[in-house]
RNA sequence: GCCGAAGUGGCGGAAUGGCAGACGCGCCGGACUCAAAAUCCGGUGAGGGUAAUCCUCAUGUGGGUUCGAGUCCCACCUUCGGUACCA
């Protein structure tokens, strides 16, 4: 069997490197250790489908990094495991009864094959899934400790990372109880308490899918108000959740971004998300006339109380960017379930508000965002005193302010702020212009920059940025207001109404008629985990009641030493939770005394190589960040952030497609050009009609200018694309076909040779032919083809020295292979290869020892076949921790070069000179080759630029 | 609208400010073969030219910096991804 044949080859090295636990990481240290490293794929949700071709992508650039790490002495961690909890293993016991545990460990032991049968390096003796009950009980005592803790904001500390910071989450018991509190008993400091916690319930509206059946966080509704899983309509009801306090942590998520060596883009993304912005809170005091305060006597007051924490009754506090535009605030606006609206409201305008409130309440967050673009609001019949100038104000009720993010309450200012115009302008509001831009041809009226200060008293000519410290600064003094900060990020919606998660290690106590007395306490850590009921029906019931409500009583209730019942938490955990902490478990898989060693988390922490998908960029890695920096502020972990480098790792698409459009009726051609897209329709618009996709044959096509057109009538221009892989568009390419054909080898080396690892690109099946063409060169290169019998040595491969130019290539190519490794640039380096294939195959005599070291540089990208030929070669030991071959800087100098010859920057010859020729005799050289000769006949050469090794340009006149 | 990424042959892509298109695919020609597959060798941006180690043009568009720009700067166009009343 001389022929290159991955069918043999490959499970002889996969079954070989089990046997001998080649890549188990071992408890210490290698002997001469280079150091630790951590390498991590984003592990997967193990679906049904299986392995789809953007797996193997991450985890092929993850297994070289950690193949060439163990070959340069690295002591190297690179464990695999499973986000097994989550809707389909659900959905699909639902339809079929299959219990998801079944479906989920049946999933997984598919994955684990199919990632087996790709050769990765993976210690399998560390592998965890979620959905383990081992696991599952440290997942629910991290749970506990949120609970256990609180965040305070002042506390000044260091932590062993050596680093000040302000604000630590601590122990609840250190939670400072007010003396009031103190002073109503015992419930009143427990509901303080659990108020405070980082783990909190919380009536609040959510999500509500009704077809899944269960409330979904924020980031799991897509734009236009559906589910992101399913595409399903959601709506908002009121709901009993828990909540997760990340908000406290908002600035040091944002702070301590700047030390990660991640893309800018995603670092950019999650300070989008958190969404910082600073400005003041101002109070505005309402216009009472039962109470009869005045606005004088108010500001005297404030002046001398200054501004108080918590605002009163008496005054609407808002938040605003922009105090600079006080003067131009003609109206307030608060949001619809503002806890002051039904007082705010007069008795003329009762009906009309009640009307509106409830209207707004059915609406879903769709119908108040996107689509509903004009303004809706109703006027409460109440007045408010603009706190600089005095003048009294209307206080208005609109759905474009929202409850949920700074006070619920703002001060208008229709001149400088898009939607307070079209607001204004649709209920005949007055606009009063505070800010004249600096370029006079700008309209003030709609300018939201910075300019400077008209019709603002005092403050007239005073440019935007002083003005704001300067109003910031009276505000402060007058106790009218004060600086704050507000981020757009939400605590975290944590609970789901699912059977297919982690229980809350939570208990509800009841009354004697079984009602929630709003008592709760946590699962004693010695009676984790609580594990989930088994159940036949985990049916959602279409209502907010979770599944887990039907587990069996002796799950669901316990009666205490005093007799008092007690009620489980029925709610489940996100499946976000598991993946919160899962690269901890990795590095003590087994421990039972605790989440994790802290001398082992010392040691591996932080994962040094983080590999996945854009699309965790925010959800996955903040609320990642989140978990450890509460363990963190505990005092459980040592490093504050988890992991150090992130890449992510580009999407694949489907082979590229041609495709036109016809008429529905006549199957008549139209031009892409005349067709645009509607409601995923497509249309022609000189007519409005519709039209039909055509897939056309590459062979019917052509390029015409920048389009490609149709060869039968090049006036019909067609579009061609790669699409998003999908069942519906029929282009999902299956890994496990691809393996069966060319190899492992040869998937993993295309998956690479494709481009840039972070690069979105299109599958292409001739190019994975032409990945194999090339394994199939390195296997000649070495093996006797003729030989039908045996795997031999070719006869030109021989223990003899290399020569000169042989030692060149091979040394610039571990040169450029090491190099190019190092940057993660994987298509490169294998062109590299390609490039030392192309040279050597040819050559009559092939030195062992040069081969040896290429065989080496292959070795991380297609194992099976390096293992081999390395075999062939001569070695009885795996190559899996031989020495990365180094190159020697002195073998890849030559003696002579090629250089350019330009004149006027034009390229005019290529001349060969010596390495180490100076700039005369360069120039001499230059000067003497006919064509720049005759460049530069009868013209006055004004400069010569020489760069040793590099080039000669003259520069000529005339 | 805002934020981010990217525009280079028929295609995927390569190029510390210094030979644009490495490497691969595809295509064309040749060798081997009775023939085919496989393999090996050569060619392949466009246009001009009898030919050359020749000339012109060419990295989304328009300007600029520079002896020299795919690469740096300014403006614009297009595509993709994310996000959207956050005061």
């Amino acid at each position: 069997m001389p022929r290159y044949n991955p069918k043999t080859i490959e499970p002889k090295w996969q079954a070989f490197w089990e046997k001998n636990r080649t890549f188990e990481t071992s408890e210490h240290p290698p002997e001469n250790s280079t150091g630790k490293m951590y390498v991590l794929d984003m592990f997967p949700y193990p679906s049904g489908s299986g392995l789809h071709v953007g797996h193997p992508e991450g985890y092929t650039a993850t297994d070289i990094i950690t193949r060439h790490a163990r070959m340069q002495g690295k002591h190297v961690l690179h464990p695999m495991g499973w986000d097994a909890f989550g809707l389909p293993a659900e959905q699909h016991a639902i339809e079929t009864g299959t219990h998801p545990r079944e479906t989920t460990y049946k999933n997984i032991d598919n994955f684990r094959r199919q990632l087996q049968q790709l050769g990765f390096s993976y210690d399998w003796t560390r592998e965890i899934s979620t959905t383990d009950e081992d696991y599952v009980r440290w997942t629910q005592w991290i749970f506990l400790q949120l609970f256990g803790s609180w965040y305070d904001p002042d506390f000044t500390w260091t932590g062993p990372d050596g680093k000040k910071r302000t604000g630590k989450g601590r122990p609840i018991d250190d939670l400072p109880i007010p003396e009031e509190i103190q002073a109503e008993g015992e419930d009143a400091v427990r509901k303080y308490q659990d108020e405070n916690r980082l783990a909190y319930q919380l009536e609040a509206p959510v999500n509500w899918c009704p077809k899944l059946g269960t409330v979904l966080a924020n980031e799991e509704v897509t734009s236009d108000g559906k589910s992101d899983r399913g595409n399903h309509p959601v709506e908002r009801r009121n709901l009993r959740q828990w909540m997760l306090r990340i908000t406290s942590y908002a600035q040091r998520l944002i702070t301590e971004l700047d030390d990660l060596d991640w893309p800018e883009s995603v670092k950019q993304l999650q300070r989008n998300w958190i969404g910082k912005s600073t400005g003041a809170e101002v109070d505005f005091l309402i216009k009472d006339q039962d109470s009869g305060i005045s606005f004088q006597n108010w500001r005297a007051n404030r002046s001398k109380q200054g501004f108080p924490k918590q605002s009163d009754e008496a005054v609407l506090r808002v938040y605003t960017t922009r105090p600079d535009t006080l003067y131009g605030a003609t109206y307030m606006v608060i949001a619809p379930e503002h806890p002051f609206a039904s007082r705010l409201t007069t008795p003329e305008q009762k009906d009309a508000v009640e009307q509106y409130i409830k209207k707004t309440a059915a609406k879903s967050d769709l119908d108040r965002t996107d689509l509903a673009k004009e303004k809706t609001g109703v006027f409460t019949g109440s007045y408010a005193y603009n706190p600089v100038n005095g003048k009294e104000i209307p206080i208005w009720i609109a759905d474009y302010v929202l409850l949920s993010y700074g006070t619920g309450a703002i001060m208008s200012v229709p001149a400088h702020d898009e939607r307070d115009l079209e607001f204004a302008q649709t209920f005949d509001l007055p606009v009063i212009e505070v800010v004249k831009p600096t370029d006079e041809k700008t309209p003030a009226i709609g300018f939201t920059g910075e300019g400077t200060a008209i019709n603002s008293g005092q403050y007239d000519g005073t440019p935007t940025a002083k003005f704001k410290k300067k109003i910031a600064a009276w505000l402060e003094e007058n106790g009218l207001g004060k600086q704050a900060v507000n981020f757009r990020l939400r605590d975290w919606l944590f609970s789901r109404q699912r059977y297919w998660g982690e229980p809350f290690p939570i208990w509800h106590e009841l009354d004697e008629q079984g009602n929630l007395t709003g008592k709760i306490r946590p699962v004693d850590d010695s009676q984790l985990p609580v594990k989930l009921p088994d159940m036949d029906d985990f049916a959602p019931k279409g209502t907010p009641e979770p599944p887990l409500s039907a587990a069996p009583e002796s799950w669901l209730y316990m009666t205490d030493e005093k007799g008092v019942r007690w009620r489980r938490e029925t709610n489940s955990m996100p499946q976000w939770a598991g993946s919160c902490w899962y690269f901890l478990r990795f590095c003590d898989n087994k421990n039972s005394e605790r989440f994790i060693d802290p001398e082992k988390e010392k040691y591996w922490m932080p994962v040094d190589l983080y590999i996945g998908g854009a699309e965790h960029a925010v959800l996955h890695l903040l609320y990642s960040r989140f978990w450890h920096k509460v363990l963190f502020d505990l005092g459980h972990l040592q490093s504050p952030e988890p992991f150090h480098k992130l890449v992510n790792q580009g999407m694949i698409l489907g082979e590229a497609e041609l495709t036109g459009y016809q008429t529905v009726d006549d199957k008549k051609w139209v031009s892409a050009k005349e067709v645009t897209e509607q409601d995923e329709k497509f249309i022609d618009k000189k007519n409005g009609k519709e039209v039909v996709v055509v897939n056309i044959d590459a062979e019917d096509a052509q390029k015409k200018g920048s389009d490609f057109v149709l060869n039968s009538d090049p006036s019909i221009v067609i579009v061609s694309r790669a699409h998003k892989m999908s069942k519906s568009r029929g282009n999902v390419i299956n890994p496990d076909e691809v393996v069966e054909f060319y190899g492992a080898d040869a998937l993993r080396l295309y998956e690479m040779f494709m481009g840039p690892l972070e690069q979105t690109k299109p599958w292409s099946m001739s190019g994975v032919e032409g990945v194999y063409r090339f394994l199939g060169r390195v296997w000649r290169m070495i093996v006797d083809e003729k030989n039908d019998e045996q795997v031999t040595l070719s006869p030109a491969v021989q223990d003899v020295e290399p020569n000169e130019s042989q030692l060149r290539i091979l040394h610039k190519t571990i040169k450029a292979v090491s190099k190019d490794i190092e940057k993660l640039s994987f298509n490169t380096a294998i062109s590299k290869m390609m490039e030392f294939t192309n040279e050597m195959s040819g050559q009559k005599t092939i030195p062992i020892s040069v081969m040896k070291d290429f065989i080496l540089l292959l070795s991380p990208f297609a194992p099976h076949i390096a293992e081999e030929l390395w075999e062939l070669l001569g070695s009885n030991e795996s190559l899996a921790y031989a020495a990365w071959p180094k190159y020697d800087e002195s073998k890849l100098t030559e003696s002579e070069i090629e250089i350019p010859v330009q004149v006027n920057g034009k390229l005019r010859a290529k001349i060969k000179i010596a390495v180490d020729a100076d700039q005369k005799t360069m120039e001499q050289t230059a000067r003497e080759d006919a064509n720049v000769k005759s460049h530069l006949e009868g013209k006055q050469v004004v400069k010569v630029i020489c760069i040793p090794k590099r080039m000669v340009n003259f520069v000529v006149k005339g």
